[in-house]
DNA sequence: CTGCCACTTTGATTTCGATCAAGTGGGGGA
DNA sequence: TCCCCCACTTGATCGAAATCAAAGTGGCAG
């Protein structure tokens, strides 16, 4: 497909793309027909298989990434040990931090996930390009800045029933984004994980998550799945009125 | 002064913006000398005293301001008044949420300093106009959310100790960036506030504080002056080797 | 079916930081 | 000058979550 071939389907989207859940909140939705079929000359999708890093702490990151199934955990780890998710992504989120070559976090695969990778200089030289497209990641990155500072307050001044109730109203409101009152779902995080997230040991999860159990606020099938019959209650749970 | 003469003085920059120490690493530093001049006209440079509001939560913004001097602290509040102090910002910050009308946090002055303030629609206006301005303000907010995630692992996961040794180790950085090894600076925060930025309660801070100071890491003089001899020494203490 | 392994729950005890309660000291106003 | 107020420190006790320990679960390879 040489470049004349190109242009002239300017009005047309790689097949690939035509499906895709990223291309309408994720980046690509600011892109022309043309720098889609441009990027995605030189795009992977690549699925991700639960519990697998997808870029280090500290490493150079050479390309950047849209998440297209799944959620993807980002962390912070100390040298002893000790860890804290900082953040959770879902579809169509973008993963990368512009204007800086080293990560300063480790994004791992929390479920199995699938994401489609591009090279870092394409899409720098088209943020270049494009206003919307900076405007958008910009605009992801102050929504993330948001969150970030909403889970500090989780973290610094909640009580471990209002950490776990809080986690669960963010999950269930973010999986199951429809519904108005009630919500059900899969936890994409083991106990492990909720406990590195809301700065709980894993025993102190699992005590909450009985408690929340007893008072009717949730139920659990295997473990894993969750059936919340009232978000208000959880919300109120969680310290949020 | 009407347009014809602002561009014959175009290579001028404003008096007042002339020894403005924002001027350089802040949002100013991006505009042409015209935008300068015409953001000036519309701008007001206020001091405000230490505990005075700049932004409530939830309140509308329909300035954006630059800090000039001074700390001010970024909070949030629970509605049973629980707090967290979610960032500080130094000069010369930009103080400002983009692409939202109402505030997400409280801004305060932590101590008494002095901002320059100026209608949102000019600046959201230069912005477009200005891709330098817009990748400046995206790079300060991906710089704020590296730092609040750095945080979340404090808050989440350091004990009392490391979580005052890693305020002062921040403070010290930031307030007398030169010196290498040691640093000596008035705290901008009273223990109060200090505890809200770590959810300590103030008793732990102002005990932790003390065991640091029989430790040798500092030495205090009227609670609020400083003096940190060795800076390696108070970032092992925090907990980062 | 069996046994293993990873994950989770539950229970007993300890510990760190919160809470409750004085006490100190410096600066400003009457 | 005195005294009051406020910010901070220090001490005693309490309690929530961590830690230590053991006992389920459930999936899966053999």
């Amino acid at each position: 497909m040489d470049v004349a071939r190109k242009d002239i389907h300017n009005s047309q989207i790689p097949v690939v793309c035509r499906s895709c859940e990223a291309r309408h909140g994720g980046v690509c939705g600011a892109l022309s027909s043309g720098q889609l079929i441009e990027l995605n000359r030189h795009s992977v999708r690549r699925e991700v298989s639960a519990g697998c890093e997808i870029v280090g702490q500290g490493e150079a990151v050479c390309r950047y990434s849209s998440v297209l199934r799944g959620v993807v955990k980002l962390s912070k780890m100390m040298s002893d040990g000790r860890q804290q998710i900082v953040g959770l992504q879902f579809s169509p989120d973008f993963l990368g931090r512009l204007f800086l070559h080293e990560s300063t976090l480790t994004a791992e695969a929390a479920t199995d996930t699938e994401i489609c990778s591009f090279p870092r200089p394409i899409l720098d030289r088209m943020i270049a390009e494009t206003p919307e497209l900076g405007h958008r990641l910009h605009s992801q990155a102050l929504q993330e800045l948001d969150d970030a500072r909403d889970w500090m307050l989780t973290l610094g001044r909640k009580t471990a029933q209002e950490k776990v109730a809080s986690f669960l109203y963010m999950i269930a409101t973010h999986i199951d984004p429809d519904s108005a009152d009630c919500a059900t779902f899969d936890l994409p995080l083991s106990r492990a994980d909720i406990g590195d997230f809301l700065g709980l040991t894993i025993e102190t999860v699992s005590r909450q998550i009985t408690k929340l159990r007893k008072l009717g606020i949730i139920t659990v099938e295997n473990n894993r799945h969750v059936t919340v019959p009232d978000l208000d209650r959880l919300n109120t749970a969680a310290g949020n009125d």
